[in-house]
DNA sequence: AGAATACTAGACAGACCGGTATAGTGTGTC
DNA sequence: GACACACTATACCGGTCTGTCTAGTATTCT
């Protein structure tokens, strides 16, 4: 059965999850994760190839839920009705309790930039430009999708370091000011 | 003499700034900064208590630094003009070759949040706020004071995490827009 | 029943971490 | 000339890191 066949893979993703994204991947030891997990650590070295693959593992699945709230926020038809959309997901998971910003431009500071985790973070920004350059009807290095692009980080992070959720409100505001004027 | 009193210090702080900077905070070890500075071990931890302090200190001179900046841009009278300034230096910052995004932000991942280094950012927030506040002529609780700052961290954090200075720019377009409604 | 396989438990290696201690050197001041 | 002092150089400590290895257990497929 895959079902039992693979416990100890996604138990690490849990751990690896909660922990890397609440307190850092450096911060976080290979040791912790397996504790919080209940896994031996071996399991760990069976299902991962090292640290880094477990990094690049956990941002996957990060992506892969990012995809599909991007699949069901294409089903809105009217394009400024699904930017509005995607900022009013952004303000209740800032409200929140474990929000802590962005996962992807927080392990961009942290992780190698040759790691296979770096990649995946790449690729999250790539799928972010080509949601919103889809919805605004335009090429991906139009302006207005950069606009968005620095709304976006600008919401996760300053909301994570100023630990306020009211600037992802500030964000939407600018979104709105700036997609109404094209 | 003063001079060569605290050369040694003076070279921690270049070396950190320097470093600190580039690769991380954690990923840069004591024996990496000293070996940079050109110093022996002890001189660190005669200048400072630890590694904390030490990034608290390199913190603070960037901070200095940046209200050196504020207050030159204080000079400029129109409200508006000073905010154009204000975000032109950020995009001459982010085309030079070893820009990395806002120091503090990046730090604000790295460092414990009851450490020494840690009210140093909070501090400089406190004082960009603040700026805004000023040059709007609001409170700095007001939402166009929240808006700059959702900019400004958006501007920083894209631009390096993406690599694209272009991202700033994107970002001033928004604060024109934005404060051209108001 | 028996082979294959994922698993647990934990010792261990080697590197690196922040930080301390020791011993000695150069320089400026009184 | 003697003292104070910031400095250099280096050995060392305890702890933690990632990753390896050994040995034994449970489960599942045939």
């Amino acid at each position: 059965m895959t079902v039992t066949r693979s416990s100890a893979r996604a138990k690490l993703l849990d751990a690896a999850a909660t922990l890397f994204y609440r307190d850092g991947i450096t911060a976080t030891g290979i040791d912790r994760v397996i504790a919080h997990a209940g896994v031996a650590k071996a399991s760990l070295y069976n299902n991962f190839a090292g640290k880094d693959e477990l990094v690049a593992a956990y941002l996957s699945v990060r992506l892969e839920r990012f995809d599909q709230t991007l699949a069901t926020l294409m089903e809105i038809a009217d394009p400024l009705a699904r930017i509005d959309a995607f900022f009013d997901r952004l303000e209740a998971n800032a409200a929140s309790g474990q929000f802590g910003g962005c996962p992807f431009s927080r392990a961009a500071v942290e992780v190698n930039p040759d790691s296979p985790a770096h990649r995946v973070i790449v690729e999250f920004y790539r799928r972010l430009g080509s949601f919103f350059a889809q919805t605004l009807g335009v090429d991906i290095e139009d302006a207005g999708v950069k606009q968005l692009i620095v709304c976006y980080n600008g919401a996760m992070s300053s909301a994570s370091v100023l630990k306020d959720p009211s600037l992802v409100g500030a964000a939407h505001d600018l979104v709105r000011a700036s997609t109404m004027r094209r």
